[in-house]
DNA sequence: TTGTAAAGATGACTATAGTCACTTAAAAAC
DNA sequence: GTTTTTAAGTGACTATAGTCATCTTTACAA
Protein backbone atom coordinates (compact mmCIF):
# COMPACT_ATOMS: atom_id res chain seq x y z
CA UNK A 1 0.00 0.00 0.00
CA UNK A 2 2.26 2.60 -1.31
CA UNK A 3 1.35 3.72 -4.39
CA UNK A 4 -0.47 7.14 -4.80
CA UNK A 5 -2.64 6.70 -7.50
CA UNK A 6 -1.52 8.65 -10.60
CA UNK A 7 -5.01 9.35 -12.21
CA UNK A 8 -5.87 12.14 -9.20
CA UNK A 9 -2.85 14.78 -9.49
CA UNK A 10 -5.04 18.28 -8.81
CA UNK A 11 -6.65 17.25 -5.56
CA UNK A 12 -10.30 18.05 -6.53
CA UNK A 13 -12.32 16.67 -9.47
CA UNK A 14 -10.29 13.69 -10.35
CA UNK A 15 -10.60 12.59 -13.77
CA UNK A 16 -10.69 9.19 -12.81
CA UNK A 17 -11.82 6.65 -13.74
CA UNK A 18 -13.80 3.59 -11.67
CA UNK A 19 -11.12 1.50 -10.40
CA UNK A 20 -9.45 4.74 -10.09
CA UNK A 21 -11.99 5.42 -7.44
CA UNK A 22 -11.74 2.72 -5.80
CA UNK A 23 -8.33 2.67 -5.56
CA UNK A 24 -8.49 5.79 -3.86
CA UNK A 25 -11.36 4.40 -1.70
CA UNK A 26 -9.17 1.95 -0.60
CA UNK A 27 -6.04 3.75 0.19
CA UNK A 28 -8.45 5.76 2.40
CA UNK A 29 -9.35 3.10 4.26
CA UNK A 30 -5.98 1.79 4.74
CA UNK A 31 -4.89 5.30 5.59
CA UNK A 32 -7.53 5.62 8.46
CA UNK A 33 -6.57 2.61 9.76
CA UNK A 34 -2.92 3.08 9.88
CA UNK A 35 -2.99 6.07 11.62
CA UNK A 36 -5.63 5.24 13.83
CA UNK A 37 -3.39 2.17 14.25
CA UNK A 38 -0.52 4.48 15.85
CA UNK A 39 -2.85 6.51 18.26
CA UNK A 40 -4.32 3.78 19.71
CA UNK A 41 -2.80 0.53 19.14
CA UNK A 42 -4.11 -2.19 16.60
CA UNK A 43 -6.20 -3.87 19.29
CA UNK A 44 -8.00 -1.30 20.34
CA UNK A 45 -9.36 0.50 16.97
CA UNK A 46 -12.49 -1.19 15.66
CA UNK A 47 -13.89 -1.14 12.07
CA UNK A 48 -16.46 1.00 12.65
CA UNK A 49 -14.13 3.50 14.02
CA UNK A 50 -11.51 3.01 10.92
CA UNK A 51 -14.80 3.59 8.18
CA UNK A 52 -15.96 6.36 10.38
CA UNK A 53 -12.26 8.07 9.67
CA UNK A 54 -12.45 6.84 6.36
CA UNK A 55 -15.64 8.62 5.70
CA UNK A 56 -16.84 4.83 4.14
CA UNK A 57 -19.68 2.79 5.37
CA UNK A 58 -18.91 -0.18 6.72
CA UNK A 59 -19.90 -3.09 3.95
CA UNK A 60 -17.14 -1.12 1.82
CA UNK A 61 -14.11 -2.32 4.20
CA UNK A 62 -14.94 -5.45 3.63
CA UNK A 63 -15.00 -5.37 0.00
CA UNK A 64 -11.80 -4.79 0.46
CA UNK A 65 -10.33 -6.07 3.65
CA UNK A 66 -11.33 -9.67 5.43
CA UNK A 67 -10.05 -8.34 8.44
CA UNK A 68 -8.32 -5.83 10.29
CA UNK A 69 -5.53 -7.92 10.85
CA UNK A 70 -5.24 -7.82 6.90
CA UNK A 71 -4.51 -4.02 6.65
CA UNK A 72 -1.10 -5.39 8.70
CA UNK A 73 -0.61 -7.71 6.24
CA UNK A 74 -0.85 -4.93 3.47
CA UNK A 75 1.59 -2.99 5.66
CA UNK A 76 4.05 -5.28 6.16
CA UNK A 77 4.24 -5.87 2.80
CA UNK A 78 6.84 -2.70 2.94
CA UNK A 79 9.39 -4.42 4.75
CA UNK A 80 10.54 -5.94 1.78
CA UNK A 81 11.15 -2.65 0.07
CA UNK A 82 13.30 -1.24 3.59
CA UNK A 83 15.13 -4.56 2.73
CA UNK A 84 16.00 -3.60 -1.03
CA UNK A 85 17.03 -0.41 0.51
CA UNK A 86 19.45 -1.82 2.82
CA UNK A 87 21.01 -4.76 0.49
CA UNK A 88 23.29 -2.18 -1.02
CA UNK A 89 24.84 -0.78 2.26
CA UNK A 90 25.78 -4.67 2.61
CA UNK A 91 28.04 -5.17 0.02
CA UNK A 92 31.07 -3.68 2.12
CA UNK A 93 30.67 -6.35 4.49
CA UNK A 94 33.79 -9.03 3.35
CA UNK A 95 32.10 -12.10 4.54
CA UNK A 96 28.52 -14.16 3.46
CA UNK A 97 28.80 -14.43 7.55
CA UNK A 98 28.72 -10.74 8.26
CA UNK A 99 26.57 -9.78 5.69
CA UNK A 100 24.10 -12.18 7.02
CA UNK A 101 24.88 -10.87 10.60
CA UNK A 102 24.24 -7.49 9.33
CA UNK A 103 21.30 -7.80 7.56
CA UNK A 104 19.79 -9.83 10.76
CA UNK A 105 20.83 -6.84 12.45
CA UNK A 106 18.71 -4.29 10.66
CA UNK A 107 15.49 -6.48 10.48
CA UNK A 108 15.04 -6.91 14.56
CA UNK A 109 16.06 -3.20 14.06
CA UNK A 110 13.27 -2.65 11.88
CA UNK A 111 10.68 -4.94 14.19
CA UNK A 112 11.48 -3.37 17.28
CA UNK A 113 11.47 0.46 16.12
CA UNK A 114 9.54 0.74 12.90
CA UNK A 115 7.14 -2.10 13.00
CA UNK A 116 6.59 -2.77 16.75
CA UNK A 117 5.55 -4.97 19.20
CA UNK A 118 1.54 -4.45 18.21
CA UNK A 119 1.41 -4.37 14.70
CA UNK A 120 3.58 -8.07 14.89
CA UNK A 121 1.43 -9.50 17.37
CA UNK A 122 -1.46 -8.67 14.82
CA UNK A 123 0.56 -9.87 11.96
CA UNK A 124 1.64 -13.48 13.32
CA UNK A 125 -2.58 -13.87 14.76
CA UNK A 126 -3.93 -12.98 11.32
CA UNK A 127 -1.55 -15.55 9.62
CA UNK A 128 -1.68 -18.61 12.04
CA UNK A 129 -5.56 -17.37 12.45
CA UNK A 130 -8.19 -19.20 10.89
CA UNK A 131 -9.79 -16.56 8.47
CA UNK A 132 -8.06 -17.65 5.43
CA UNK A 133 -5.34 -15.04 3.80
CA UNK A 134 -2.62 -15.44 1.77
CA UNK A 135 0.26 -16.90 4.52
CA UNK A 136 2.34 -13.89 3.15
CA UNK A 137 5.24 -14.51 6.07
CA UNK A 138 5.93 -17.65 4.91
CA UNK A 139 6.09 -17.41 1.23
CA UNK A 140 9.35 -18.28 -0.25
CA UNK A 141 9.12 -15.94 -2.95
CA UNK A 142 8.88 -12.77 -1.00
CA UNK A 143 12.13 -10.34 -1.39
CA UNK A 144 13.63 -10.95 2.49
CA UNK A 145 13.57 -14.49 0.84
CA UNK A 146 15.30 -13.83 -1.98
CA UNK A 147 17.99 -11.77 -0.36
CA UNK A 148 19.05 -14.55 2.13
CA UNK A 149 19.23 -17.29 -0.46
CA UNK A 150 21.51 -14.81 -2.60
CA UNK A 151 24.04 -14.38 0.62
CA UNK A 152 23.92 -17.70 1.10
CA UNK A 153 24.78 -18.85 -1.95
CA UNK A 154 27.61 -16.48 -2.05
CA UNK A 155 28.70 -18.16 1.09
CA UNK A 156 28.30 -21.44 -0.37
CA UNK A 157 30.61 -20.64 -3.60
CA UNK A 158 32.89 -19.09 -1.06
CA UNK A 159 32.80 -22.33 0.43
CA UNK A 160 32.33 -20.13 3.98
CA UNK A 161 28.93 -22.44 4.23
CA UNK A 162 27.79 -26.23 3.34
CA UNK A 163 26.67 -27.05 -0.09
CA UNK A 164 25.36 -30.22 0.74
CA UNK A 165 21.67 -28.76 1.27
CA UNK A 166 20.02 -26.32 -1.45
CA UNK A 167 20.63 -22.32 -0.83
CA UNK A 168 16.65 -22.87 -1.16
CA UNK A 169 16.13 -24.91 1.87
CA UNK A 170 18.91 -23.91 4.09
CA UNK A 171 16.92 -20.32 3.61
CA UNK A 172 13.46 -21.71 4.49
CA UNK A 173 15.58 -22.98 7.48
CA UNK A 174 16.84 -20.40 8.99
CA UNK A 175 13.93 -18.00 8.12
CA UNK A 176 11.77 -20.55 10.16
CA UNK A 177 14.15 -20.13 12.71
CA UNK A 178 14.27 -16.04 12.76
CA UNK A 179 10.51 -16.40 12.82
CA UNK A 180 10.64 -18.59 15.60
CA UNK A 181 12.55 -15.56 17.55
CA UNK A 182 10.30 -13.24 16.82
CA UNK A 183 7.21 -15.21 18.11
CA UNK A 184 8.94 -15.75 21.24
CA UNK A 185 9.63 -12.02 20.92
CA UNK A 186 5.87 -11.12 21.18
CA UNK A 187 4.64 -13.74 23.23
CA UNK A 188 7.04 -12.10 25.86
CA UNK A 189 5.77 -9.28 25.22
CA UNK A 190 9.28 -7.83 24.45
CA UNK A 191 10.71 -8.38 27.46
CA UNK A 192 14.10 -7.86 26.38
CA UNK A 193 15.97 -6.66 24.01
CA UNK A 194 15.27 -8.02 20.25
CA UNK A 195 18.36 -6.95 19.05
CA UNK A 196 21.08 -8.07 21.51
CA UNK A 197 19.35 -11.48 21.51
CA UNK A 198 18.56 -11.87 17.85
CA UNK A 199 22.01 -11.04 16.98
CA UNK A 200 23.38 -13.40 19.82
CA UNK A 201 21.02 -16.01 18.93
CA UNK A 202 21.87 -15.66 15.19
CA UNK A 203 25.63 -15.48 15.08
CA UNK A 204 25.70 -18.40 17.63
CA UNK A 205 23.18 -20.74 16.78
CA UNK A 206 22.02 -20.41 13.48
CA UNK A 207 25.08 -19.47 11.72
CA UNK A 208 26.60 -23.10 12.75
CA UNK A 209 23.54 -24.79 11.17
CA UNK A 210 24.88 -22.58 7.80
CA UNK A 211 28.79 -23.48 8.20
CA UNK A 212 28.38 -27.50 9.54
CA UNK A 213 30.26 -29.43 6.68
CA UNK A 214 29.33 -32.74 5.28
CA UNK B 1 -7.42 -30.32 33.51
CA UNK B 2 -6.64 -34.25 34.22
CA UNK B 3 -7.80 -34.14 37.73
CA UNK B 4 -11.00 -36.42 37.76
CA UNK B 5 -11.98 -34.74 41.27
CA UNK B 6 -11.58 -36.62 44.66
CA UNK B 7 -14.50 -35.97 46.35
CA UNK B 8 -17.29 -37.14 44.49
CA UNK B 9 -17.08 -40.65 44.71
CA UNK B 10 -20.19 -41.89 44.02
CA UNK B 11 -21.62 -40.27 41.61
CA UNK B 12 -24.89 -38.15 42.67
CA UNK B 13 -25.00 -36.41 46.15
CA UNK B 14 -21.24 -35.78 46.00
CA UNK B 15 -20.54 -34.93 49.51
CA UNK B 16 -19.05 -32.35 47.99
CA UNK B 17 -17.64 -28.73 49.21
CA UNK B 18 -17.98 -25.71 47.80
CA UNK B 19 -14.80 -25.34 45.78
CA UNK B 20 -15.22 -28.68 44.62
CA UNK B 21 -18.18 -28.18 43.01
CA UNK B 22 -16.50 -25.43 41.55
CA UNK B 23 -13.59 -27.75 40.14
CA UNK B 24 -16.81 -29.79 38.96
CA UNK B 25 -18.19 -27.09 37.08
CA UNK B 26 -14.58 -26.15 35.25
CA UNK B 27 -14.48 -29.72 34.54
CA UNK B 28 -18.05 -29.93 33.05
CA UNK B 29 -17.17 -26.50 30.61
CA UNK B 30 -14.01 -28.22 30.08
CA UNK B 31 -15.33 -31.21 28.61
CA UNK B 32 -17.89 -29.71 26.72
CA UNK B 33 -15.81 -27.68 24.93
CA UNK B 34 -12.30 -30.66 24.34
CA UNK B 35 -15.93 -32.78 22.82
CA UNK B 36 -17.34 -29.66 20.96
CA UNK B 37 -13.86 -29.01 19.32
CA UNK B 38 -13.01 -32.57 18.41
CA UNK B 39 -16.55 -32.76 16.88
CA UNK B 40 -16.34 -29.24 14.97
CA UNK B 41 -13.25 -28.12 14.89
CA UNK B 42 -11.84 -24.90 17.14
CA UNK B 43 -13.20 -22.54 15.28
CA UNK B 44 -16.59 -23.39 14.65
CA UNK B 45 -17.84 -24.23 18.26
CA UNK B 46 -19.25 -20.89 19.96
CA UNK B 47 -19.12 -19.92 23.49
CA UNK B 48 -22.66 -20.40 24.03
CA UNK B 49 -22.34 -24.01 22.48
CA UNK B 50 -19.87 -24.93 25.09
CA UNK B 51 -22.23 -23.38 27.88
CA UNK B 52 -25.17 -24.91 26.90
CA UNK B 53 -23.56 -28.16 26.46
CA UNK B 54 -22.22 -27.93 29.93
CA UNK B 55 -25.14 -26.98 31.02
CA UNK B 56 -23.92 -23.63 32.70
CA UNK B 57 -24.70 -19.95 32.03
CA UNK B 58 -22.10 -17.97 29.61
CA UNK B 59 -20.87 -16.09 32.71
CA UNK B 60 -19.69 -19.24 34.35
CA UNK B 61 -17.52 -19.24 31.45
CA UNK B 62 -15.98 -16.37 31.90
CA UNK B 63 -15.27 -17.24 36.01
CA UNK B 64 -12.83 -19.77 34.79
CA UNK B 65 -11.66 -18.92 31.28
CA UNK B 66 -10.67 -15.65 29.94
CA UNK B 67 -11.03 -16.82 26.45
CA UNK B 68 -12.09 -20.23 24.11
CA UNK B 69 -8.64 -19.99 23.40
CA UNK B 70 -7.57 -20.47 27.19
CA UNK B 71 -9.10 -24.15 26.62
CA UNK B 72 -6.59 -24.74 24.89
CA UNK B 73 -3.77 -23.68 26.36
CA UNK B 74 -5.33 -25.95 29.58
CA UNK B 75 -5.64 -28.93 27.21
CA UNK B 76 -2.04 -27.98 26.01
CA UNK B 77 -0.47 -28.74 29.48
CA UNK B 78 -1.38 -32.21 29.43
CA UNK B 79 1.17 -32.80 26.60
CA UNK B 80 3.89 -32.44 29.10
CA UNK B 81 2.66 -35.72 30.80
CA UNK B 82 3.23 -37.21 27.14
CA UNK B 83 7.01 -36.23 27.42
CA UNK B 84 7.42 -37.37 30.64
CA UNK B 85 6.25 -40.53 29.58
CA UNK B 86 8.70 -40.97 27.02
CA UNK B 87 11.07 -39.76 28.79
CA UNK B 88 12.20 -43.45 29.81
CA UNK B 89 11.86 -44.46 26.14
CA UNK B 90 14.64 -42.56 25.21
CA UNK B 91 17.20 -44.19 27.59
CA UNK B 92 18.25 -46.87 24.69
CA UNK B 93 19.57 -44.90 21.98
CA UNK B 94 23.21 -44.19 22.79
CA UNK B 95 24.08 -40.77 22.34
CA UNK B 96 22.27 -37.81 23.39
CA UNK B 97 21.96 -36.55 19.88
CA UNK B 98 20.24 -39.64 19.14
CA UNK B 99 18.12 -38.81 22.30
CA UNK B 100 17.06 -35.53 21.31
CA UNK B 101 16.36 -36.80 17.47
CA UNK B 102 13.88 -39.13 19.06
CA UNK B 103 12.05 -36.70 21.41
CA UNK B 104 12.06 -34.39 18.56
CA UNK B 105 10.19 -37.41 16.24
CA UNK B 106 7.45 -38.07 19.12
CA UNK B 107 6.86 -34.39 19.61
CA UNK B 108 6.23 -34.06 16.00
CA UNK B 109 4.07 -37.17 16.13
CA UNK B 110 2.34 -35.78 18.74
CA UNK B 111 1.16 -32.40 17.26
CA UNK B 112 0.33 -34.16 14.15
CA UNK B 113 -1.68 -37.13 15.51
CA UNK B 114 -2.59 -36.20 18.47
CA UNK B 115 -2.86 -31.90 19.15
CA UNK B 116 -3.83 -31.54 14.93
CA UNK B 117 -3.52 -28.55 13.01
CA UNK B 118 -6.68 -26.61 14.58
CA UNK B 119 -5.62 -27.28 18.25
CA UNK B 120 -2.04 -25.42 17.48
CA UNK B 121 -3.38 -23.10 15.64
CA UNK B 122 -5.80 -22.09 18.62
CA UNK B 123 -3.21 -22.59 20.75
CA UNK B 124 -0.59 -19.80 18.67
CA UNK B 125 -3.15 -17.51 18.11
CA UNK B 126 -3.86 -17.20 22.06
CA UNK B 127 -0.55 -17.22 22.84
CA UNK B 128 0.41 -14.54 20.29
CA UNK B 129 -3.42 -12.35 21.07
CA UNK B 130 -3.99 -9.55 22.81
CA UNK B 131 -5.53 -11.17 25.82
CA UNK B 132 -2.86 -11.44 28.46
CA UNK B 133 -3.00 -15.01 29.71
CA UNK B 134 -0.40 -16.70 30.56
CA UNK B 135 2.58 -16.88 28.03
CA UNK B 136 2.86 -21.04 28.63
CA UNK B 137 4.62 -22.26 25.54
CA UNK B 138 7.82 -19.84 26.54
CA UNK B 139 7.71 -20.96 29.46
CA UNK B 140 11.34 -22.03 30.67
CA UNK B 141 10.29 -24.42 33.72
CA UNK B 142 7.43 -26.18 31.67
CA UNK B 143 8.59 -30.28 31.50
CA UNK B 144 9.53 -30.19 27.80
CA UNK B 145 12.34 -27.18 28.56
CA UNK B 146 13.21 -29.79 31.63
CA UNK B 147 13.99 -32.16 29.43
CA UNK B 148 15.86 -31.20 26.81
CA UNK B 149 18.50 -29.24 29.12
CA UNK B 150 18.76 -32.54 30.84
CA UNK B 151 19.44 -34.13 27.42
CA UNK B 152 21.49 -31.51 26.47
CA UNK B 153 23.76 -31.47 29.74
CA UNK B 154 24.52 -34.97 28.69
CA UNK B 155 25.18 -34.13 25.71
CA UNK B 156 27.75 -31.52 26.97
CA UNK B 157 29.12 -34.19 29.73
CA UNK B 158 29.97 -36.00 26.89
CA UNK B 159 32.05 -34.01 24.58
CA UNK B 160 28.99 -34.29 21.78
CA UNK B 161 27.98 -30.82 22.25
CA UNK B 162 29.28 -27.42 22.84
CA UNK B 163 30.12 -26.13 26.51
CA UNK B 164 30.60 -22.38 25.73
CA UNK B 165 26.98 -21.82 26.03
CA UNK B 166 24.91 -22.81 28.91
CA UNK B 167 22.42 -25.78 28.65
CA UNK B 168 19.50 -23.54 29.68
CA UNK B 169 20.48 -21.04 26.92
CA UNK B 170 20.70 -23.57 24.18
CA UNK B 171 17.46 -25.22 25.20
CA UNK B 172 15.97 -21.69 24.83
CA UNK B 173 17.22 -21.54 21.17
CA UNK B 174 16.56 -25.06 20.34
CA UNK B 175 13.04 -24.57 21.56
CA UNK B 176 12.41 -21.26 19.59
CA UNK B 177 13.80 -23.18 16.55
CA UNK B 178 11.64 -26.01 16.76
CA UNK B 179 8.54 -23.38 17.57
CA UNK B 180 8.72 -21.30 13.85
CA UNK B 181 8.80 -24.46 12.62
CA UNK B 182 5.51 -25.93 13.90
CA UNK B 183 4.07 -21.95 13.71
CA UNK B 184 5.01 -22.43 9.77
CA UNK B 185 3.21 -25.72 9.31
CA UNK B 186 0.20 -24.30 11.33
CA UNK B 187 0.31 -21.47 8.71
CA UNK B 188 0.60 -23.75 6.18
CA UNK B 189 -2.17 -25.56 6.47
CA UNK B 190 -0.19 -28.77 7.50
CA UNK B 191 0.76 -29.12 3.19
CA UNK B 192 3.92 -31.08 4.20
CA UNK B 193 4.67 -33.78 6.95
CA UNK B 194 5.46 -32.72 9.97
CA UNK B 195 7.58 -35.82 10.74
CA UNK B 196 9.06 -35.94 8.02
CA UNK B 197 10.10 -32.44 7.46
CA UNK B 198 10.64 -32.10 11.56
CA UNK B 199 13.16 -34.44 11.79
CA UNK B 200 15.47 -33.74 8.52
CA UNK B 201 14.93 -30.20 9.90
CA UNK B 202 16.58 -31.20 13.06
CA UNK B 203 18.87 -33.59 12.53
CA UNK B 204 20.67 -31.11 9.57
CA UNK B 205 20.40 -27.82 11.39
CA UNK B 206 19.67 -27.50 15.06
CA UNK B 207 21.89 -30.04 15.85
CA UNK B 208 24.70 -28.30 13.95
CA UNK B 209 23.95 -25.66 16.52
CA UNK B 210 24.44 -27.73 19.41
CA UNK B 211 27.44 -29.43 17.76
CA UNK B 212 29.38 -26.45 17.18
CA UNK B 213 32.82 -26.23 19.13
CA UNK B 214 33.85 -22.74 20.36
C1' DT C 1 -30.84 -21.18 64.60
C1' DT C 2 -30.34 -17.19 62.77
C1' DG C 3 -27.62 -13.64 60.53
C1' DT C 4 -23.85 -12.36 57.70
C1' DA C 5 -20.03 -12.74 54.47
C1' DA C 6 -18.45 -14.35 50.40
C1' DA C 7 -17.89 -17.86 46.71
C1' DG C 8 -20.12 -19.20 42.85
C1' DA C 9 -23.70 -18.88 39.24
C1' DT C 10 -26.68 -16.24 36.32
C1' DG C 11 -28.52 -14.10 31.93
C1' DA C 12 -29.92 -9.69 30.22
C1' DC C 13 -27.15 -6.35 28.23
C1' DT C 14 -23.49 -3.93 25.40
C1' DA C 15 -20.05 -3.83 21.91
C1' DT C 16 -18.18 -5.33 17.82
C1' DA C 17 -17.40 -8.28 13.83
C1' DG C 18 -19.07 -9.67 9.75
C1' DT C 19 -23.19 -10.32 6.08
C1' DC C 20 -26.14 -9.26 2.35
C1' DA C 21 -29.96 -7.49 -0.29
C1' DC C 22 -30.17 -3.30 -2.10
C1' DT C 23 -28.83 1.49 -4.20
C1' DT C 24 -25.94 4.36 -7.10
C1' DA C 25 -23.40 5.58 -10.97
C1' DA C 26 -19.80 4.54 -14.48
C1' DA C 27 -19.11 2.18 -18.65
C1' DA C 28 -20.62 -0.55 -22.45
C1' DA C 29 -23.93 -1.95 -25.76
C1' DC C 30 -27.41 -0.82 -28.65
C1' DG D 1 -29.37 9.28 -26.67
C1' DT D 2 -31.27 5.42 -24.35
C1' DT D 3 -30.93 0.98 -22.24
C1' DT D 4 -28.33 -2.58 -20.04
C1' DT D 5 -24.65 -4.36 -17.44
C1' DT D 6 -21.73 -4.37 -13.77
C1' DA D 7 -18.37 -2.35 -10.43
C1' DA D 8 -18.57 0.07 -6.31
C1' DG D 9 -20.71 1.52 -2.21
C1' DT D 10 -24.24 1.22 1.53
C1' DG D 11 -26.15 0.47 6.26
C1' DA D 12 -29.62 -2.18 8.60
C1' DC D 13 -29.24 -6.61 10.30
C1' DT D 14 -27.44 -10.98 12.53
C1' DA D 15 -24.22 -13.50 15.26
C1' DT D 16 -21.06 -13.80 18.81
C1' DA D 17 -17.87 -12.26 22.40
C1' DG D 18 -17.47 -10.46 26.62
C1' DT D 19 -19.48 -7.61 30.96
C1' DC D 20 -21.69 -6.87 35.22
C1' DA D 21 -25.26 -6.03 38.58
C1' DT D 22 -27.78 -9.31 40.79
C1' DC D 23 -29.17 -13.63 42.77
C1' DT D 24 -28.32 -18.18 45.17
C1' DT D 25 -26.04 -21.19 48.14
C1' DT D 26 -22.49 -22.49 51.26
C1' DA D 27 -19.68 -21.63 55.27
C1' DC D 28 -19.40 -20.18 59.53
C1' DA D 29 -19.78 -16.85 63.51
C1' DA D 30 -22.73 -15.04 66.99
Amino acid sequence: MVEIDAGSRAGHKPASSRSQQAKQTKQRIYDAAITLFKQKGFEYVTIDEIVHRAGTAKGTFYNYFQTKGDIIVEEFRDIDQFYERNRKRLEKFPTASEKLIEFTRSQCRYIKTRMGLETLKGLYANQVGFSATDPFVVNPKRKLSVIVADLIREGQKSGEFRSDISAEELTLWLNRCMRGMFFDWAVEDESYDLITHGVRFFENFILAGLKQKS
